[in-house]
DNA sequence: CCTATCACCTGCAGGC
DNA sequence: TGCCTGCAGGTGATAG
């Protein structure tokens, strides 16, 4: 599922459902999505925690336990299902189930097991937890600037797509999110970064909080039927002017948009709106 | 240091 | 219908 927005909509229902509870039990039926040298003392953490607060890092979701942190991404099709614990759900697909004390249980789902999660000792510096070795600022951490990333990518011999998908420059964009933002720079998704002057820089960063921001408030986007998580439905590909498109017209200009691969990635763009630097 | 490729998993659509 | 291939909103490890 999750990019960004699809991320944020996630940790904003989680929070909304559940609010604040104490896990009483964690089942766990496929263990490589706990993501750690010792899956017994993931599950020890856990049990008896209560979660305090809820955030986003990225894609990564951050449920504050007080003294330690779980963490969780959901790489390609990770959900969260909260349901009463009575209630029948998917044990193919289900691989982690945690009882609540309210009666509820919060169920990870994930098809095809990609899926990460963490638990740390609590600490005031977020970067430093191992996950996040590879994550750089948030795309709409107020310390990232069009002059940051020139700074962090001009020299570098990447595509423009690639660079968009690159965590540890920009965390957050994604491979639907990177094509709209490329279309609305009005720059071809194979551009190489070191062509790119200044100001482009600082409009990237630009149209992707816009872009990003108008998906959260439409609850994400959702594309391909999987089952839909709880509330977690969006309507943002709706809103979607390239990705997806191929052999339709160009909303803006009515060129028929192509499809391609960048670095194994399917990727859509307008040739007449998207030229290359 | 850098970039490219593979590996991890499963389900589904499309071609024959 | 059944089989095979390619593709899917991601990222870490490894190879060059």
């Amino acid at each position: 599922m999750p990019e960004l927005p699809e991320v944020e909509t996630v940790i904003r229902t989680l929070e909304h459902q559940l609010q604040h509870p104490t896990i009483k039990e964690i089942y766990v039926n496929y263990d490589k999505i706990i993501d750690m040298s010792d899956k017994k003392q993931f599950m020890e953490i856990i049990k008896h925690k209560t979660i305090h607060n809820y955030s986003r890092l990225g894609k990564y979701l951050i449920f504050d336990l007080g003294d330690y942190v779980w963490i969780t991404h959901l790489r390609m099709e990770g959900k969260f299902f909260v349901q009463n614990k009575d209630e029948e759900y998917d044990r193919k697909h289900t691989h982690i189930r945690f009882l609540l004390d309210d009666g509820r249980e919060l169920r990870y789902h994930d098809t095809r097991k990609f899926g990460r999660m963490y638990v740390y000792p609590k600490i005031d510096n977020m970067e430093s937890y191992p996950c996040f070795m590879h994550v750089g600022l948030d795309l709409f951490d107020p310390n990232l600037t069009g002059t940051y990333i020139y700074q962090r990518a001009h020299h570098r011999s990447i595509t423009l797509k690639q660079l968009l998908l690159d965590q540890k420059t920009m965390a957050g964009i994604g491979n639907i999110y990177a094509d709209e933002i490329c279309f609305a720079c009005q720059l071809h998704p194979e551009t190489i970064v070191s062509h790119l002057l200044k100001k482009d820089y600082e409009k990237i960063v630009v149209e992707a909080r816009r872009i990003l921001a108008g998906a959260i408030k439409a609850g994400g986007t959702t594309i391909r039927s999987y089952s839909s998580s709880l509330g977690v439905d969006g309507r943002f590909q709706l809103e979607l002017k390239v990705h997806g498109r191929k052999d339709k017209a160009c909303f803006v200009c009515g060129t028929t948009i192509q499809k391609t691969f960048v670095a194994t990635r399917g990727t859509y763009f307008c040739q007449t709106c998207q030229k290359r630097r």
